[in-house]
RNA sequence: GGUCCCGUAGCUCAGCGGAUAGAGCAAUUGAUUUCUAAUCAAUCGGCCGUAGGUUCGAUUCCUACCGGGAUCACCA
C-alpha cells in the first residue's frame, strides 16, 4: 500500500464531495509532518483554497473531519494554518509492521529491464587511489540500487591498458629495472609498475638536468620555461617510450610480451585491492581490444552527414546548434580518438547486450565528453541512446586542497584501507569490544568496521558534490558514521538473540509511543528510498536513510523497555519492531557494500 | 571568453516549492543498581554567497552578479 498515494486519492474525492470543484491530485503536497507537530502525514492546503473558497483552517479542517470518517485508519487531525496534520490509528501502523516483516522489501519486483553500469575503469600505469574508491563505492552501491528496483545489471570495466602511459612504465623498467617482479621486491603489482611510472618522471627531470646542466636546487621545468609535457619530449628516456610505443602497435613479441608481464602484475594487484573492497565485474573490457572500434560509426555518421570530412582528413561532427564546439571524431590520419573508441564500444556493449540504461560512472571531469558521446549517438539515431548516462561524481579533496598523486599516503587506496583498518583494531580493542572473540572473528570485526567507516563516509556524500575527504573524520565511529549504524545493528541483534524465544510476528495491538511510530514511519519509507536513489543515481539517499532509522532506533531504545516491557503485547511488538529495524538497517547498508555486524 | 557544477552553523554534510532551515563533529552540561555508553538527552551555534523576479509561500524555481572548481585537444 501507498499511504501517501491513497491519501491523495482519499484527499481529491473528498474535496469534490465538498467544495464542488475537482482539484488535481499533482495539486495536493504531502510530506511528513513535522517533529514539532502532532501527526503522520501533512497535507497542505494553501494551493485548495482557490477553489474551496473558504480560509486555509477552514478547508483543512473539513477535509480532516470528511477523511477521517471516511477512513476508518485517520484515528485524527489538527489544522495548523494551511496545514492539515493527519494521524493514522495505532491499528494501522501495528498492521504496517507486520506487512514490513512479512513482505521482502529488500527487492522491488523484476521490471525486465537491462543496465549496464561500467565503473573503475583505471589506468594500468598505476595503483587506484581515493577517487578510484569514490568510483567503487559508488558503482559498487548503484549496482546494488539498481538491482534492488528490480533491473538486471550486468558491470563492466574498462582497463586503460595501452598508450604512452604504461610505455613510460616499461621505459623505465626497462633501463633501471633489473628483472625486478613483485614477488622479488615484496611489492604490491600495481604499485610497482606505479614506481617505475614515478621513476620514468625523475629520469626525465635528470636528463634534463644533465642536457641543460641545471643544478640540482633549480626547479628543471622553470628553469627552461617549458611545461614538463613539452619538456620531457627532448629526453631519450620519452623516445623510448615513444619506440615501445610504435613498437606495440607493430606487434612486436618482444615488447608485447613486457607489456603483458607488466600489466598481469597490475591486475593481480587491483584484484586484492578490489577483494578488499567487496567488488568485482561481470565482464572486462581492455582498451588494447577496443582500440580500434569505432570507425564503423565514423563511416555511418558520414553515410548519414551526421559527420563531416575537414579539409584537412579530420571527420568531425558541429555541436554549435547545441551550444557544444565541433568535435574531432577520427584524426586526419584515420586513427582512433578516445571518442571514437567511445562510440564504438557503446554500440558493440548494445549489440551484446540490449540494455535499455548504460550507466557510466565517471568523474566530472568527463562531463563534457559524454555529453557529446551521448549526443552523437542520439544524432546518429541510436534509440538506445537515451538510456545513456552519465553517473558524474566529483573530485574527493584533502583538507588542504586537491590530492596530488604523488604527494601524500593518504590518497592511495591500498594505505587508505589499511590505515582505517589499523585504527579500526586499536579502537575496537580499547573498548573492549572483541572481547571473547576467537582471533578470526576479531579481525573480521575490524575489517567490517574499518571499511564501513571507510564507505560510510564516503557514500553519504552526494555524488556531484566534491567532498572533502578527512582521515580522522573517516575514521571517526561516532554520530553520522558506519560504525554508528552497525552498532545499533549489534544491540538490535543482541536483543533478539537474549530474547531466545521466536518473534511473534503476527498483527500485535497496543497503544504505541510517539517514537514507536516514528520508527515504523520512517520504515515504510524504505522502498519510497530505494526508488528515489535509482532515480537520481544516488546512493547517498539510502546512506543517510540508513543512519536516519539506526538514530530513530537509540531514541527508541533508551526511551522504551523492550525485553522489560510492561505488557506481552508491547513486548511482542516492541521485539518485532526492533527485528523489522534490523532488518531494514542491514538491507540499506548492504546496497552500500557495508556488512553489518551481529556483535560489536 | 563560452559552457557546466558547487557556495546552508566554526568544520563535514542533509533538506531542493511549504510550517520556527536539520544532523554529526567541535565546545559546555546531564543520564549507566535497567535490553551493548561506539548510546541517549540538553545548551551553544544560521540574513541558506549577494541582489532582483515568479508564487498564497523561495534555502529550494528564474535572471544577473560575486566567490570556488571543471571543461572547451587530431590526450585519455
Amino acid at each position: 500500500m501507498n499511504i501517501e498515494q491513497l491519501l491523495k486519492s482519499a484527499t481529491a474525492a473528498v474535496f469534490t464531495d465538498l467544495f464542488g470543484g475537482e482539484v488535481a491530485e499533482s495539486a495536493i503536497t504531502i510530506n511528513q509532518t513535522k517533529k514539532e507537530f502532532e501527526g503522520d502525514y501533512t497535507i497542505v492546503t494553501f494551493p485548495l483554497i482557490k477553489v474551496s473558497k473558504k480560509s486555509p483552517e477552514e478547508t483543512g479542517t473539513m477535509i480532516g473531519e470528511a477523511l477521517r470518517q471516511k477512513l476508518d485508519i485517520v484515528a485524527k487531525y489538527n489544522v495548523v494554518k494551511g496545514f492539515l496534520n493527519i494521524s493514522f490509528t495505532d491499528r494501522f501502523w501495528s498492521e504496517r509492521l507486520a506487512e514490513l516483516n512479512a513482505e521482502d522489501f529488500n527487492a522491488l519486483p523484476a521490471n525486465g529491464k537491462k543496465v549496464l553500469l561500467e565503473y573503475c575503469s583505471p589506468n594500468t600505469n598505476k595503483p587506484l587511489h581515493i577517487g578510484h574508491v569514490r568510483n567503487m563505492l559508488l558503482g559498487y552501491s548503484m549496482t546494488q540500487v539498481m538491482k534492488a528496483n528490480g533491473y538486471d545489471v550486468t558491470t563492466v570495466s574498462i582497463y586503460n591498458d595501452r598508450g604512452i602511459a604504461i610505455c613510460k612504465s616499461m621505459a623505465a623498467y626497462i633501463e633501471r629495472g633489473n628483472g625486478a617482479t613483485p614477488a622479488s621486491t615484496g611489492i604490491k603489482g600495481d604499485h610497482l609498475i606505479g614506481d617505475y611510472y614515478v621513476l620514468f618522471g625523475q629520469i626525465v627531470e635528470e636528463q634534463l638536468r644533465a642536457m641543460h646542466n641545471i643544478p640540482a636546487d633549480q626547479n628543471v621545468y622553470k628553469t627552461l620555461g617549458k611545461d614538463k609535457e613539452v619538456a620531457e619530449q627532448e629526453t631519450p628516456i620519452f623516445a623510448k617510450a615513444k619506440d615501445l610505443l610504435l613498437k606495440w602497435e607493430a606487434g612486436d613479441t618482444e615488447t608485447l610480451a613486457l607489456w603483458k608481464k607488466m600489466n598481469s602484475w597490475v591486475y593481480a594487484g587491483y584484484q586484492v585491492t578490489y577483494d578488499m573492497m567487496g567488488v568485482s565485474f561481470d565482464k572486462d573490457y581492455y582498451e588494447s581490444q577496443t582500440y580500434t572500434l569505432g570507425k564503423d560509426i565514423i563511416d555511418e555518421g558520414l553515410a548519414k552527414g551526421v559527420f563531416y570530412k575537414r579539409p584537412d582528413g579530420a571527420v568531425a561532427i558541429d555541436l554549435t546548434p547545441d551550444g557544444l564546439d565541433e568535435k574531432i571524431m577520427l584524426r586526419s590520419d584515420g586513427t582512433s580518438l578516445y571518442m571514437t573508441q567511445d562510440l564504438g564500444t557503446a554500440q558493440v556493449r548494445y549489440d551484446e547486450w540490449h540494455m535499455d540504461k548504460m550507466i557510466y560512472v565517471v568523474a566530472n571531469e568527463q562531463d563534457y565528453h559524454f555529453k557529446v558521446l551521448k549526443l552523437c549517438l542520439e544524432k546518429l539515431g541510436k534509440s538506445w541512446a537515451e538510456g545513456i548516462h552519465h553517473l558524474s561524481y566529483a573530485l574527493v579533496e584533502s583538507p588542504t586542497g586537491r590530492f596530488k598523486s604523488r604527494e601524500g599516503k593518504t590518497a592511495d587506496a591500498d594505505d587508505l584501507i589499511a590505515d582505517v583498518l589499523q585504527i579500526a583494531e586499536q579502537k575496537t580493542n580499547e573498548l573492549g569490544k572483541v572481547d571473547g572473540f576467537s582471533e578470526a572473528e576479531a579481525k573480521a570485526l575490524y575489517k567490517t568496521i574499518g571499511l564501513g567507516a571507510l564507505k560510510y563516509f564516503i557514500l553519504r556524500v552526494n555524488p556531484y558534490k566534491k567532498m572533502i575527504f578527512n582521515t580522522e573524520e573517516s575514521i571517526d565511529f561516532h554520530g553520522h558514521t558506519g560504525p554508528f549504524i552497525q552498532y545499533s545493528h549489534a544491540r538490535i541483534r543482541s536483543i533478539i538473540r537474549k530474547y531466545a524465544s521466536d518473534v511473534n510476528t503476527s498483527d500485535i495491538h497496543t497503544a504505541l509511543q510517539p517514537t514507536e511510530r516514528e520508527l515504523m514511519l520512517q520504515l515504510y519509507e524504505y522502498p519510497n528510498v530505494l526508488r528515489s536513489a535509482a532515480d537520481k543515481y544516488d546512493p547517498a539517499e539510502v546512506a543517510n536513510y540508513a543512519y536516519n532509522i539506526a538514530k530513530l532506533f537509540n531514541k527508541f531504545y533508551n526511551e522504551v523497555p523492550i525485553l522489560t516491557a510492561p505488557t506481552q503485547q508491547e513486548k511482542d511488538l516492541r521485539i518485532l519492531l526492533s527485528k523489522v529495524t534490523g532488518d531494514t538497517i542491514r538491507k540499506a547498508m548492504v546496497l552500500l557494500g557495508i556488512e553489518v555486524p551481529e556483535k560489536m
